[in-house]
DNA sequence: GCGACAG
DNA sequence: ATCTTGTCGC
């Protein structure tokens, strides 16, 4: 049957529920303000992590990897799975991926100099994307990684924050973050002629041969 | 009625 | 993201 139930979800579905969208919401603007965009940690940056998560229902693989950019090579690979029920809903991406990376990222927190995420970091209508949700929990620098704007490119905060990566993906500032110095992280690891940045392509290819690992197993 | 609105 | 066939393009 078909209701509303199958439409794309966003934040208007939820107001639905008032108060908890309120509460996300704020939550947003609240870790907006404690972004740092500055480049000061960005110097001698050598290794860029990458994370990505696949689902099955409620349970989820994580793919996390780190790319080394003097020896050119991932250096670390890691898939875990966890669950989570929380549903996707456009401009609260943070609040569906963010709890399901969070480990991964904070038990290798030493590993990696700057992570790069799925999904927009300050170019976000509360300026608070999942990279910037991470950046900031974590206190590390991040780069949010997106083939597709959130919302109108005119929208100010598309105007003022994303930045388009030839035509392949857009990007924006997460947290401790320049626009310029993410584009020379973003250019030091990724190929010349196609895909996301090389640690997210690896996350992703090895969080989605995990799912089918998982549960691609009852199919003869 | 359908589409659009990160993943 | 995930569900899915054929099909367009290099």
């Amino acid at each position: 049957m078909k209701n509303s139930a199958d439409k794309v979800k966003t934040g208007e579905d939820l107001k639905l529920d008032q108060a908890l969208y309120e509460r996300l919401c704020e939550t947003q603007r609240l870790i907006s303000k404690k972004v740092v965009v500055s480049e000061e940690y960005c110097e001698g940056v050598e290794k860029v992590a990458g994370v990505d998560a696949s689902y099955c229902g409620d349970s989820a693989l994580v793919g996390f990897t780190v790319f080394s950019i003097p020896e050119n090579r991932i250096i670390l690979v890691s898939v875990s799975t966890t669950r989570s029920k929380m549903p996707y809903f456009s401009s609260l991406l943070c609040f569906r991926e963010g709890p399901v990376v969070l480990p991964v990222l904070r038990r290798f927190l030493a590993e990696y100099d700057v992570l790069l995420v799925n999904g927009h970091g300050l170019a976000h209508p509360r300026k608070c994307g999942l990279a910037t949700f991470l950046g900031v929990l974590l206190k590390k620098p991040t780069i949010g990684v997106a083939r597709k704007p959130l919302g109108r490119l005119d929208e100010e905060h598309n105007v003022n924050h994303l930045r388009a990566f030839g035509d392949r993906f857009y990007y924006s500032v997460g947290n401790m973050m320049t626009l310029e110095a993410a584009f020379n992280v973003l250019r030091r690891t990724t190929l010349r002629d196609r895909g996301l940045p090389i640690p997210l392509e690896a996350a992703h290819f090895f969080s989605r041969k995990a799912l089918t690992l998982v549960a691609g197993d009852e199919t003869v």
